[in-house]
DNA sequence: GGATGCCGTGCGACCGCTCACAAGACATTG
DNA sequence: CAATGTCTTGTGAGCGGTCGCACGGCATCC
């Protein structure tokens, strides 16, 4: 910057004045030295204007990225909150630095201006891990007290799907998930309550891994006890699919002995034999939501939590 | 770090050599002072040391993440390259710092000491772009003269599905996908070379989208031309998917009629009805060494290409 | 005419860290 | 005893920006 101040003939601070298009240089000399210093291809020094302004112009984002274990950063469809967060961070100038829980000591974290936290569902204590950095903080996830918690209505997934059952005549509808995950809990609570409206009450089949195998596992069980059922309200599209094979196996077809309907609306739920009932979420928005409020936190405005509607998409199950 | 040293009643530069783990500093010393460090919650400012050593410990992984563009960020595979990305980068103490190509011109990337061009497949001319920055780069794709490019060995994922479509007596094969992508236009070679050993010359069909759509699509134009053929190889799963569906609506049988092999192997071809055979590609490893061969650019060591090999997974299509 | 104001620009300091270099304490050597 | 070396610590500078404050030039006002 000092090189391009003594070839303009001005001094440092005009340069990074008219680079930061500030109206106290004049308009001409700010073009003109907009243009030259394109011209000299000069490259702002990133850090050096972090340090002096004590901000980086970057949030982290800290996912879950363990194989195998509930939900998964490599699942696809988290990862749209991902899309959803980097374009509206981009869009205002900042940008994504991506850490796992593990990766979250790393120096480049602490210098983060604020942190989304994704897939950090049922660990409760992981998030409160970093609470003590003191940054702005937005986690994706079921609401609670402690933090601004951006989400899906769980609650409302579960009951448009315990309605659903109800329209269709079913009785004796099943839960297939994992109540410990605090967003699964909630589709838990509103699926209960619903039907609790109509003097029904679900059995529930614990179950943590969100696989097709897990779902399969689910109904072999179900039919061994021997207990009567004729609806299944299964918490990933996985688990949906993987009841639906099962149930054909044993001999129960799908949909006219038993309903099913998944989670998420995954684009193969579509195109599934028979074509899978799904709840949708809306990822990308949920993103563009958790990035608007750690930039609003950041920029010291209020915030609060949210939540976003749901959607079931109705298909052959 | 001035009040930490005054605190300590050391000087600045020691309680710096201190936290790096400088020999140069009495080994009581030393560890008192991390100690001390620890116990007052010091915290590094990234950005003064950055500006000071004039590196960042941040890789930027620039990504394609525009929806609906052939394989965009989101399909879940290309993200698992990500994930090995990522933890190879976070073991050395780098971050990752995700973008896409619009977002790439923000002022952060330029701060980084090496860039990962994941999905720019199809687009030579965006990755030349990045050329200018200067930083050490790596690519993921197919390889090529100008880049050092990590990437599957496509050529030999279309001979073992050429050479299992002999093994199987197939005489009629059809390739379908889109050959502008390079990585797809060397599955094609390397399908065409070795069934040209045995006389055979597949037909093309031609499909950008790497949807069930798009798979049932080619199916039904290929019928409706009358033209004969007993194998299809998709490159991609769900293209395959697509097609056998479509297959079995036309009135033709899987694998009795038609065989029909996939590409990437995802989770449900096992499970699809029939399992589909695919040709799995060792993304996790692929990030890795993507990781790995930035680290060595930044560290001045010199570096080349590198191919992995894939695997023929045989099931029931 | 001098006081007052605005506009555009520049000087110097400083953000927090690490480098080159120096220097004190002590042991070793001839 | 001085010369030399090793070990440990400190001094001052500077990485490349931006902030507070000051300054000169010109128009405006009474």
């Amino acid at each position: 910057m000092a090189d391009l101040a003594r070839v303009a003939g001005v001094s440092k601070i005009t340069i990074s004045r008219a680079l930061s298009d500030s109206p106290l240089v004049n308009r001409d000399t700010r073009e003109r030295l907009q243009a030259l210093a394109h011209e000299l291809g000069y490259k702002l020094n990133v850090s050096a204007r972090n340090l002096r302004l004590r901000r980086s112009h970057t949030v982290a984002v800290i996912v879950e990225m363990k194989p195998s274990h509930d939900r998964t950063m490599l699942d696809p469809y988290p990862l749209i909150l991902l899309g959803g967060i980097s374009q509206e961070l981009t869009e205002h100038g900042y940008s994504v630095l991506l850490t796992t829980r593990q990766g979250a000591t790393a120096a480049a974290v602490q210098a983060a201006d604020g942190l989304i936290l994704l897939g950090q569902g049922s660990r409760q204590d992981a998030v409160r891990r970093f609470d003590k950095l003191g940054l702005p903080m937005v986690v994706w996830g079921a609401p609670g007290d402690e933090h601004i918690v951006v989400g899906s209505d769980n609650r409302q997934g579960g009951r448009v799907v315990a309605e659903h059952f109800i329209r269709l005549g079913r009785r004796n509808p099943v839960f297939v998930g994992n109540p410990n995950h605090p967003e699964i809990f909630e589709r838990l609570n509103g699926f209960v309550d619903a039907l609790a409206a109509h003097g029904i009450k679900p059995l529930l089949i614990r179950r943590d891994e969100f696989t097709l195998a897990s779902g399969g596992d689910a109904m072999h069980s179900l039919m061994d006890r021997g207990v009567p059922f004729d609806a299944v309200f299964a918490c990933s599209d996985l688990l949906a699919m993987g009841a639906i094979r099962a149930l054909n196996t044993l001999g129960r077809t799908v949909p006219g002995d038993v309903s099913v309907v998944g989670y998420d609306d995954m684009p193969l739920a579509a195109s599934f034999l028979p074509p899978l009932s799904s709840v949708r979420q809306d990822w990308q928005e949920g993103g563009t939501l958790l990035a608007r409020k750690v930039l609003a936190l950041i920029g010291d405005e209020p915030e609060q939590s949210e939540t976003l509607p749901v959607e079931l998409i109705v298909r052959e199950t």
